[in-house]
DNA sequence: CACGGATCCTGATGGC
DNA sequence: TGCCATCAGGATCCGT
């Protein structure tokens, strides 16, 4: 679920309610991803600093650590004052001077990871390959000029994976496609430069748009008070097969890439 | 090194 | 109602 507007808004959230806490307790339910690489014991006490996010992982600056968070397909947060009793899938508690902090997250897709400090080889390990934020200044037309040069991908796949630029997951890439006008199966080094322009433009404004709205809830993102997303509401082609397309009447299609669904249409997507 | 496919896990949904 | 197949926001690992 959660792509880059999902976990901004989490982290949002969590700055909000938790900035400056201390962590009292933590309790942890079933496995997740993978392992928090730390007693837990040894997070209590320490003082939450900051709330950062890089790409899909949100991180909690710690005062001798850092915690990443990853929501992974179905994991949602939840900060409150009280929280009721632990349900099935509730993983991961951080109990605080300042509230409660949950994630929920039914596939355990999702992560939490501890690390000592930001230079931690684990840490290198899951941010270290990640390509550059689509809001920050460094993706432009000519980054991406660059970075895609060579990739015989499709378009759609190589902005999935993360290593060109991150938070794009499988919504965003579709709609971002859709307002560029790029058909997601051309061969990612053969979009001319002038589509690459309006690529760039088109990722920052849906993005920015989702964040504005929430993120989007298919089924069960909520956000850290218990809201619902509402960019779904918006979306032009994702989940739209047959249905016409808002530009040309076309039936959207869909199609299977990497095992993934991707939305286009015909007409407007070359 | 870049690519495509299998894989982790659980729940919702739809067809018969 | 029950059963089975399919699908779901991600990212890693493993061959080629």
């Amino acid at each position: 679920m959660p792509e880059l507007p999902e976990v901004e808004v989490t982290r949002m959230g969590v700055e909000q309610a938790l900035l400056g806490a201390t962590i009292e307790a933590v309790r942890m339910g079933k496995p997740l991803r993978w392992p928090l690489q730390v007693a837990p014991q040894r997070l209590v006490g320490q003082r939450i600093q900051s709330v950062q996010r890089r790409g899909k992982y949100m991180l909690l600056q710690l005062s001798q650590g850092v915690l990443l968070v990853h929501l992974g397909m179905s994991g949602s947060v939840r900060c409150a004052t009280e929280v009721g009793e632990a349900g099935v899938h509730d993983h991961f508690d951080l109990f605080t001077t300042r509230g409660v902090l949950r994630l929920t997250d039914p596939r355990r897709f999702g992560a939490v990871v501890y690390a000592p400090h930001m230079d931690h080889p684990r840490v290198q390990q899951l941010l270290g390959h990640l390509g550059v934020e689509p809001l920050g200044d460094a993706f432009d037309a000519a980054y991406l000029h660059a970075a895609l040069r060579g990739r015989s991908g499709s378009i759609k796949q190589v902005l999935l994976a993360g290593q060109v630029v991150v938070g794009v997951g499988n919504i965003y890439v579709s709609e971002s496609l859709f307002r560029a006008g790029i058909h997601p199966l051309r061969q990612a080094r053969r979009v001319a430069r002038p589509r690459l322009e309006r690529l760039v433009q088109a990722i920052r404004e849906v993005l920015q748009r989702a964040i504005v709205l929430g993120g989007s809830s298919l089924r069960d993102f909520k956000g850290t008070q218990g809201g619902y997303g509402d960019f779904q509401h918006e979306a032009l082609v994702y989940g739209r097969a047959g249905l016409p397309c808002v530009h040309c009447a076309t039936p959207i299609r869909r199609v299977v890439q990497g095992q993934r669904s991707t939305f286009y249409c015909v007409r407007c997507q070359t």
